[in-house]
RNA sequence: GCCCCCAUCGUCCAGCGGCCUAGGACGCCUGCCUUUCACGCAGGUAACACGGGUUCGAAUCCCGUUGGGGGUACCA
């Protein structure tokens, strides 16, 4: 098996794109395979070395790796004129002239004049390379996700296959790049299975000896609208679900289930082996759906959070350090050479707090800033009018408390007990005080880690505050 | 319009003629745990689009209807 994943390099790695390579990548580790890659340039008039660079980029973060040296089909330029005049001279291909697009009433709404079939025109200005689709017939294939699937040749039109400019067609490209890179199965999304028969009737009129590949036609991603993700509405660029704190493992995971699911129903597999040898051991291409599925963001937080509850400490760590990086406090936190320690203290509960990692600042801030950011919502409702009580009886206890966190949970609780106050609403002041919100860390693992003069410091600065409000 | 594809819980996957009073996962809801929020644990909710066949028997096979999607470029 010889599978390729033919992306053209328009600057970033679509989801779909992604999804596909992986599908290919699954077949061919599967069958012990060859997967290949293949760069679709010839589209553009200058190939930038940086936008393939995008490809490989996101291949290699997804830990999809391939075989062989790369196929960049602008190189193959040669080999692709010399089909077309091959078709040309057997008849197979005609050269044609354009419709105004005001005059194409005329001839049945096609961009084309069929009777330039027959006119034998040669080179000229404006003109096309068009393919001669047999006028009766049938191209099917069997495809391998979906069946048989044919279509009428009174259906298909005769397309370019030389643009006006000189350049190959992807119709032509893709056929003739197919053959030579010795393709046997064609892993491709759904939107793709109207050009197969152009690739078919293609193959067969250029004789090129060996069997043809085998098709399968993957179900499309979608959106919620059931539409195809495009550009415009959806995240669709794989790498910014990098920057907005998804590990590659997960989104592999992830894409994974869209429209297969591995045999014994585990989807989620924290072990990174049952991940790269596990779902290519269960993989079969003809298992995949037919129907479309549609990219659900709630499920692959889920995963992701998964995956990063799953890391061991110094990997979380590893992980969320250009995140911590990327804080505005960052060069702060970077002064005082004890705040690394102070990170990896407060690290292990913030790991089961986060589906992302773009997450970790946010729970971290509080500890690294000179005052914490007060979100006054919480502080609204944590202020209740036996705040500056509490909060005073705190500020005493505090400063004589032995400074451990499982001893500050204890005092802090006879504490409230002994003022007759709810556990729970008289934690509520001192968290805003030390975090500015009503959710986060542990309260007393925070404590701990902030130290006790911090601690007083930001209590007795709260109290004043209620106390001038009141 | 024309061509092609698709159709099981809100979502993803399982089901390949009897094991289906349809299973798992996400989500949502409830409870337990608990200093908040999470994690964890225990429950619950919810689907075979419709109509005809075929068959002793259909979610599974066939046909049609309806609905959705993709394509219809000298993009790929």
């Amino acid at each position: 098996m010889r599978v390729r994943f033919a992306p053209s390099p328009t600057g970033y790695l679509h989801l779909g794109s992604a999804r596909a390579a992986l599908f290919n990548w699954l077949a061919a580790r599967h069958m012990g395979g060859s997967f290949l890659l293949r760069i679709e340039d010839t589209d553009l008039d200058r190939s930038k070395p940086e936008l393939i660079e995008v490809i490989y980029q996101g291949l290699t973060w997804l830990g999809l790796d391939w075989d062989e040296e790369p196929v960049l089909q602008s190189s193959r330029n040669a080999e692709h004129q010399i089909a077309v005049d091959a078709l040309l001279e057997s008849g197979a291909a005609y050269w044609s002239s354009p419709i105004a697009e005001g005059d194409r009433a005329q001839f049945a709404n096609k961009a084309y004049d069929p009777a330039d079939r027959d006119r034998q025109l040669g080179p000229g200005e404006g003109r096309a390379v068009r393919f001669r689709v047999p006028e009766n017939g049938t191209t099917s294939w069997n495809d391998l996700i979906r069946g048989e699937i044919s279509v009428e040749h009174a259906n298909i039109e005769d397309f370019v296959i030389r643009r006006a400019n000189g350049s190959p067609t992807f119709f032509l490209a893709n056929a003739s790049d197919d053959a030579f890179m010795g393709i046997t199965h064609v892993i491709r999304g759904e939107d793709l299975i109207n050009v197969t028969p152009k690739y078919l009737l293609l193959r067969e009129a250029m004789q090129i000896p060996g069997a043809l590949p085998q098709f399968a036609h993957m179900p499309l991603i979608v959106n919620e609208q059931r539409k195809k993700l495009s550009k415009r509405r959806d995240d669709v660029s794989l790498m910014d679900y990098k920057d907005r704190g998804f590990l590659p493992e997960a989104m592999v995971n992830y894409l994974s289930t869209l429209g297969w699911g591995p045999t014994d129903g585990q989807e989620v597999r924290l072990d990174p082996l049952s991940l790269t040898d596990g779902f290519p051991t269960m993989f079969d291409i003809a298992q995949v759906s037919s129907s479309p599925a549609f990219f659900d963001t709630k499920k692959l937080l889920f995963v992701n959070g998964e995956h990063l509850r799953a890391l061991t400490l110094e990997e979380f760590a590893d992980r969320s350090a250009p995140f911590i990086a990327a804080a505005p406090w960052f060069d702060r936190f970077e002064s005082d050479p004890e705040n690394a320690q102070r990170l990896l203290q407060i690290l292990p509960e913030v790991q089961t707090r986060v589906e992302t990692l773009s997450e970790v600042p946010g729970y971290v801030d509080f500890l690294f800033l000179d005052d914490p950011e007060i979100d006054e919502a919480a502080w609204n409702k944590a202020m209740g009018p036996d705040a500056a009580v509490w909060l005073s009886a705190c500020i005493d206890g505090i400063a004589e408390w032995e400074w451990s966190s499982p001893q500050l949970h204890e005092s802090f609780m006879a504490l409230a007990e002994q003022m007759g106050a709810n556990r729970r609403k008289f934690q509520a002041p001192v968290r805003v005080a030390i975090t500015g919100r009503s959710v986060g860390p542990p309260l007393f693992e925070s404590m701990q880690i902030l130290g006790r003069v911090e601690v007083l410091r930001r209590l007795q600065a709260t109290l004043d505050r209620v106390q001038l409000t009141a």
